[in-house]
DNA sequence: ATGATGCTTAGACGAAGTCTAACGCCGCCC
DNA sequence: GGGCGGCGTTAGACTTCGTCTAAGCATCAT
């Protein structure tokens, strides 16, 4: 994703335009990843960038109600975020923590149960577990 | 679950017997539910036991790798233990924190993608985030 | 008895994330 | 230009959840 993908896309959802936010979406928007907090700031770090750990937390959180990235609920010691926004399901190996994308159309979703009385829907997560296969 | 009921599941996934054991056991297994280790041992402690946290804590991540009772991976900040052990998938109402349980036959899987080279499954885990409708 | 093993315990510790209060930056108004 | 308000950033304190440590206990085998 280009700096201009980036600016195009904090216009669209209405995000201010600032350095540190440029810095952390370049890192993460960079290609499809899966990235937590820490490695973000491990990597502004190692390219000798300053922002804030306050900071990184802030724009995260902002990417993830914005939809300029997405939180991915996996394991509970953390917080990933996905840079790849559209409509996916994630393989999970228990073994390695790898995260790796599935695409939408890969899994197809048979009978859906009825919402919740006076809820609407949001979304659904699927992550199919693996482990290594050891023989 | 009875008492007996929580003595033969232990004997069958080979956990010993403790009386701190059988006490998270008789609350988190007397019925359907979905509860934190901090409501575990406010519960305790509600009832006058004494059991510690780090005993819960121990019996919990036991009865997790036992299949005693299932983690549900749907909020970071806290680990949700479900009492329910079959197969089954969940609402998360992001509004209220509420859990709900989708029986296994109210949900079908269409078609499922090829798992990744030199892996086994282990499980796929879904949750339908739903919130209130407001109007 | 003695020792080994495994469970429980209080409290220290660690990791992830949030909060606070000060500070900087920028646009607006005069 | 100077002052002001609003927002974003910052360091570091703080909170929360969970793990670890080291001591104490119980049970079992010899
Ligand atoms: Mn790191
Ligand atoms: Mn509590
Ligand atoms: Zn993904
Ligand atoms: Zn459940």
């Amino acid at each position: 994703m280009t700096r201009e993908d980036i600016l195009d896309l904090f216009a669209e959802r209405g995000v201010k335009v600032t350095p540190q936010r440029l810095e952390v979406a370049a890192i993460l928007l960079e290609k499809p990843q899966h990235l937590s907090a820490d490695q973000i700031i491990d990597r502004l770090r190692g390219s000798g960038s300053r922002v804030s750990k306050a900071t990184v937390y802030n724009t995260l959180n902002l990417f993830g109600e914005r939809g300029i990235a997405r939180e991915v609920k996996v394991d509970p010691i953390r917080r990933i975020y996905d840079s790849t926004r559209g409509h996916h399901y994630h393989f999970f190996n228990v073994d390695t923590g790898e995260l790796q994308d599935i695409p939408a159309d890969d899994l197809e979703l048979g009978r859906q149960p009825d919402l919740p009385e006076g809820t609407e829907p949001l979304g659904v997560d699927i992550v199919i577990r693996v482990k290594n296969r050891r023989n």
